[in-house]
DNA sequence: TTGTGTGCAAAGCATTTGCACGGCT
DNA sequence: AGCCGTGCAAATGCTTTGCACACAA
């Protein structure tokens, strides 16, 4: 997918002027009045996430993306928020450089990374695990 | 959940006799024998990853399980494959210092963390991305 | 023009749920 | 006995696909 299509460009805005990480179904809400098929969300979002172009992020709620590939990301169990996380380069090296010592994998080209736990505001309730 | 019941029972022991990383599919045909309904293979192993008992491996061809707790894993773009992945314990200290230092959450419960990229065998072949 | 992207609707899968039954404790 | 876990089947929900048309190159 190479094309510059208006339908690209509306999703790339929309997530980039985004603060949440929306999900498709959020996405295509977003879009809704600009008559873009949700077929259309799926295929260019796949697409924009093979090209390195957005993040991916896996949530045990489902799938969020982000249009920065700069950091990562932490899911709060509790509320279920979303916070970015940013990590030293110098310590994403190391990560690296220590896949490769111990497993011999050089060639990766992408690292699908989420904390998982309890933001601050949540640890204050103490309600985690309460039903 | 805490029962000891024999299903799941059945389930880890499946998980820890594999050398591959099983899919829920796989479980269950792992299990046909044994007469498991495929909803209770759902509903033990979300209740063992709750439990941190085993771990959830997120990848781009959908979610397989480990029952080992103490490694990452690395997935092959181009052959399917999923690798361990070992890292140092102090790394993953210094990942989480990091992130407490940076983002100020201390209270993480669970890393999701898959590699991507392109394994040894594979890169010899050269076929990444050809049609 | 030519082939790729889009919209719509339907198909395809993965996962969850309702309900009655069975088995731990 | 009481309650939680199980099996089955159906429901749900997310994602992909087929096809005809539209549009970027």
């Amino acid at each position: 997918m190479e094309r510059k299509t208006i339908q690209r460009q509306e999703i790339m805005d929309v997530l980039k002027n985004s603060y949440d990480h929306k999900t498709i179904k959020e996405l295509c809400e977003a879009l809704k009045d600009k008559n873009i098929g949700q077929a259309t969300v799926y295929r260019t979002v796949n697409s924009l996430v093979l090209e390195n172009k957005i993040r991916r992020i896996e949530c045990p709620d489902g799938v969020h993306y982000d249009y920065r590939m700069d950091h990562y990301h932490f899911y709060c169990l509790d509320c279920h928020n979303i916070k970015d996380v940013f990590l030293d380069d110098s310590l994403i090296d190391k990560l690296l450089l220590n896949v490769h010592s111990n497993s011999n994998l050089d060639d990766i080209k992408y690292i699908n990374l989420v904390f998982e736990g309890i933001c601050d505001s949540c640890k204050g309730k103490g309600s985690y695990g309460v039903k």
